[in-house]
Parts: structure tokens; C-alpha cells; sequence
DNA sequence: CATGAATGAGCGTTCATTCAT
DNA sequence: GATGAATGAACGCTCATTCAT
């Protein structure tokens, strides 16, 4: 992870394949992405050495992202059912106002491309929701799952949640709360 | 009077891609897949069209033969919770004893070579488990959810429940029911 | 050239082989011959070892079609350039009403599949034409040049002939006349 | 500022498609075309986006060869039949001394890889030599036959003359005239 | 002999990566 | 560093021919 020159050009290119990947897949030509990012095909590879590079660090990027946003403006003071809902709607916000940094995520996600490192970094960015996560379901009926289980569910929940208020926006908020209502009832 | 077509050997060519799809992705090449499946490579297109049709074909495959695996043995006369209980678990049992196979179906499930039809298709060969779940959730919480909502978080859950029992057979057991109760608890 | 059973068979694909020649051109596969002529794939090689000979056998066969229909009702009593422009009129008469043939033809003519012997074949069921065209010039300036040239230049004015009585249907005889004088004016 | 776009590997390229449609005809493999070029197969589509567009930017480079070397040093001021004669010549020559050129484009002009569009680009390359041809045959006897016509029976006569002068160089220049008195004799 | 499945070499094209400028 | 041409392995699919039935 040389220090290269222009940051600027590496978020180019890392936005484009945001682009990219939502409308295309992960199949999609790097010469595409560089094309997208207003760059030259070859300088794409003196900001990642391979295609994989790239995918993961836009993964990693991604989820940092998703991770920020959710938290953002977290109610220290309030109880873990607020906060949890309040990470939720930060969360489900995210994922409809940026579908295509959601799609090209979900694509990533289950791409074999993607490292364990990778992966576990990621779960690390998400550390701060995890640990509220983990607070919520202490008392509840999941309390001895495994804490991955847990947040396994809480995802599969999140993305069919996203799914729906993308499809029916008109109902997005209700959606919202109905898919953190059955999560809660799931765990806590 | 000609030699026949062998149903065996289309047999083959599917059982091969299902092992190669596990190990490789759907990237594989279909010469892999022939090779693999003992046949000529141009002979996988005596059976298959295309590649595409024969991810098709197989994804119907994979979807029937787990909704049938699901629906074994139900218990006409138990209550909802019971029959649910038995189909989940007959899921859960496929998917553990079929580990190629259902790594192979979660890949073509995110594919886009999967086309609407068959999709379409592979959820009408789940009927049986949508009946049962649609009467499950009839009294509870979610029952103004859109049905859709409710199999793909019936799915997600099922999904990371599978991943533990694979991950730790050991509690096999122990997590299918513990998917299973915090399914319950969402829906009915 | 062994002798096949079935005659009739055998001219199907023939004829078969004119239509696929004429619409889709010599790449097109043996299998579709076979199909137009309601054959299985297989079948068309126990008549023809390869679609070489196919081409050959079918090249053969146009050109001696040609040839005798040519010739048809040939006037013998008449002078030279009444039986030539008998025998011209009579070409352009086939072509025009076997267009498939002609295109065929065409396409094979100009074939490498075509060995040296066809060629030799070919032209000597045009021997009788020939003849009258080595009379007709006898005089004429062109009575030294190489039969072979006269033969070519009479082949070139007539294709392009056809081409333009195809073209223009409604002045075929006038085009048809036109191409006749200026042959008859080149070589007699 | 990068490795430009090389006019010489383009001609290479364009030259190695010339030797290989010769000797193997429109069929030869890409592959092949780009060794004899000296040049990594995938290179050949850095400079024609598919095969058939190679063939029809060679009809056109071969197309305009073959106009421009028939119409030099014209003698502007001598009679038709003079300058007729000159640009026949000509033509004959150049086919002559560029007999691999001569048999790519009499391929490249039967294939229908060629599009319309070239053929008519290619039409205009020759417009002078028609232009020619046109003053020529205005008082003669097929001052009313279509143009059209009388190309093509310029062309045929012309590739028959070719043939002979190849096949028998010693008396090249006799064929020659012969083919231009009998094409005189015909249009004028 | 008829059939059509089986075979596998072969082809046009793509694309991640390298490298000359 | 930036550029984009160069590279060549790889892939899906075709099709003439063979051969089991």
C-alpha cells in the first residue's frame, strides 16, 4: 500500500468502480472502471496491483463507510433499544440513499475475491455496532449464539429490510421499523 | 435407433458442476465442468445449450431437490409450529449433508445469468414451504408484512444457520433449533 | 462413389445443399443441409465422405445442368450466332429461373474446395457449348486468342448479364439481348 | 506521452492479411494473420475491432491501391481509346506485379463480410476510371445500358485478362491488348 | 443403412497485467 | 507518474466427422 501521488485519482477510480460494479458486477473490465474514473487503463494499477486489490479495498472501504453512517449521532444517554433502532434507520438510510455503494457491497460480499483478512477488518469497522449488538441481546433468548450468528441474523434481516424499502419506497419508514421490530423480537 | 441421448450422462454433466461450481465459482471454466463430469467438452452443449442454461437447469435442480428434501415426512396432522419445525429442519439436514450443493445454489442465487423465469420457477417448487409459512405467521406480528419480506428473511436466517451448523457440526443441532426459535420469534 | 441405397436421399441433400449454398453461403454447417433435406447429420456422409465432395459432387452437377439446358432445342440447321444467342438465351434463361442454382454455382465456382478435376469435369460437360463459341469466333478477332480466355470473357459478360436481368426483371429479355451483342461484338 | 498507435505495425498487419488471404483464403485463422505480422494475436484487435473490419478496411486499402496505380501519368490530353488503353494497362499491371493483392481482393470482393457501405466507398475510389469509361462508351453501342453494366463487364473482361497474363507472363503484354480490343470492341 | 450423440480441435474475441514512451 | 499499446492465456461455443445403437 505505496503512498502514490494523486488522492484524489485513487477515489476517482474507487468511485467509479462503485458505479461500475452496481451496474455491471464484479465481471466488469477494469479498463471500464479506469474509463468511468477518467483515468488511463494502466494507471489503475499503480493504485491497486490487481483487480482484487482494488475489490478489496473498495470492500473495505464500503463497510467503513456503512459503519460511520450508522453511528453517526448515536444517543449515548438512551436505552440499547433506541440506539439499536437509531443504528438501524442510520443504517437502512444509508443503503437507500446510496443503492449503489449497497449493490456493489452485496456483490463484494459474497465474491471470493475478497480475503479473510479482508473480511475480518471489515467486521472490525463494524465493531462499534457489534458492541451495542452485543449489549442488546445480553438478557434476551439468544444470549449464549455465538455473537457471529447474531450478527449474521441481524444482516440477512438488514439486507431483506433494505430490499424492500428500495422496491417500495412510499413505505420505506414503515419497512424500516418492521424489519427492527422482528430483529428485535428475534434476539432481545 | 441412434445412440440416445443419456440421461445419465446429462446426470453427470449436472453432479459435475455442481462439484466444480462449489470449488470454483461460477466462473469455471465448461471445460472444467466436462472434464470433471468424465464427458467431452462439446458434448456439455448436447445437453445444455449454453452455459447459462445449464446454471439455469441446475438451479432449478438444486431449488426442487431441496424443496423436496424440506417437505419429506411432514406431519399432516401437527400444528403450524411443529410442521415448520420439521420442514426447517429437513432444510437444515440437506444443507449440511449437501455442503457442494448448497454452496453451488447460493452462488447461482446471486447470479444474474439466473433468469426471472426461473426464479419464478425455483420459488413455485417452494410453494409447499410458503403455504405453511403463510399460515405460521397468520396470527402473529408479521402478518401484514408482504409475504415476499417474510421468505427472504425465512431464507437469511435459514442461510446463517446453515453456515454454523457447517462451521461447527458438532452443535448442529443446537443451532438449527436456535435458528429456528428465533425465526419463530420474529414471525409468529 | 460408391452406390448408395437411396437415390432419392441423395438428391435431397443435393438439392438441400443448393438452398442452405444459396442463403447462407458455403460456411454453412453440414448439419443444416442435412436438416433442410430431412436427413440426419450423420446420413449426409454416407453419401458424401466430406463436405468437399458434397460441394464438388453439387458443383458438378449445376454445371452440367446448365450445360443441357443450355443446349435445349439448339437449332442445328441455323448459323453460328443463331445457335450461339440460342444457347446464350437458353443460359440466361436457367439462371433467371434457378436463381438458387445460379448463386450456388456462383459461390462454388469460386471456391478453393473445388479441385482441378471438377474444374476440368466442369468444363467439359460445357464442351458442347464450347464448340459453337470456338466456331463462332473463327473468323473473328479474337481467333488466336486461347480458348480458354474466349470461354472466361463469355462466362464474365454472361454472369454479369444474369445479374442485371435478376436485378431488373422487367427488361430481362432486353438485358439479355444487350449482353449477347456485346459479346458477339468482342469476338466475332 | 504513451506508446502511440504504431502506422507500422497497422500495415504490417494489413500486409500479413494480404500473404494469408492469398495462400489460405478468407477463412485463415486471426491468429495467423497476426504472426506473420509478427504481432501478438490480441494486438491485431488493437488496430481492427474484428476480424471483418480488418477485411473491409484491406478492401478499401486495395481498392484505392488499384485506383490510384491505374490512373497514373493519365495523358490528359490524348483521346479516350489512348487513355482508356493507359489506365487498362495499368490496372493489368498492377495486378500483374501485385499478384497476391489481386487474389485477396477478388476474395475479399466475393466475401459478404464486406458491408454495402464499402463497396461503395470502394465504387468511389474508381470513379475516375468510370468517369472514363463513360466518355468512352458514350457513342458506341452501349451508350444506353446501364452504367452498372458496364463495369462489371469492364471488371470481368479485366480479371479474365489478368488470369491469362499471370498464368502465361511471356506474352503478357499481348493478353493485355487482346482483353482491351475485345472489351473496345464490345462498349465503343 | 439410418440415426443423432460424441468428440475435440479450432476460432474469434476479451481482458488483467506489463512495459515502452 | 501517466498513458495506452502490447501481450497471450483463456474462454464459450461450433462443427466436420466418427461411431454406437
Amino acid at each position: 500500500m505505496a503512498k502514490p501521488r494523486s488522492e484524489e485519482k485513487r477515489s476517482a477510480i474507487v468511485a467509479a468502480a462503485v458505479r461500475v460494479i452496481a451496474s455491471q458486477g464484479l465481471g466488469a473490465p477494469t479498463a471500464t472502471i479506469a474509463a468511468e474514473a477518467g483515468v488511463a487503463n494502466g494507471s489503475l494499477f499503480t493504485y491497486f496491483e490487481t483487480k482484487a486489490d482494488l475489490f478489496n479495498a473498495l470492500y473495505l472501504e464500503l463497510k467503513a463507510e456503512m459503519a460511520s453512517a450508522s453511528l453517526k449521532g448515536l444517543p449515548a444517554k438512551a436505552d440499547f433499544r433506541k440506539q439499536m433502532f437509531h443504528v438501524w434507520s442510520n443504517s437502512m438510510d444509508w443503503a437507500v440513499s446510496s443503492p449503489e455503494k449497497r449493490r456493489a457491497l452485496a456483490q463484494l460480499t459474497v465474491s471470493d475475491e475478497i480475503t479473510p483478512a479482508s473480511r475480518a477488518a471489515g467486521h472490525k469497522t463494524m465493531a462499534g455496532v457489534a458492541a451495542l449488538l452485543q449489549r442488546a441481546r445480553a438478557n434476551g433468548p439468544m444470549r449464549n449464539a455465538p455473537m457471529a450468528f447474531v450478527v449474521t441474523i441481524m444482516n440477512a434481516v438488514g439486507d431483506a429490510t433494505m430490499d424492500f424499502m428500495i422496491q417500495d419506497p412510499a413505505n420505506a419508514k414503515k419497512h424500516s421499523k418492521a424489519g427492527f421490530d422482528a430483529l428485535w423480537r428475534a434476539l432481545a
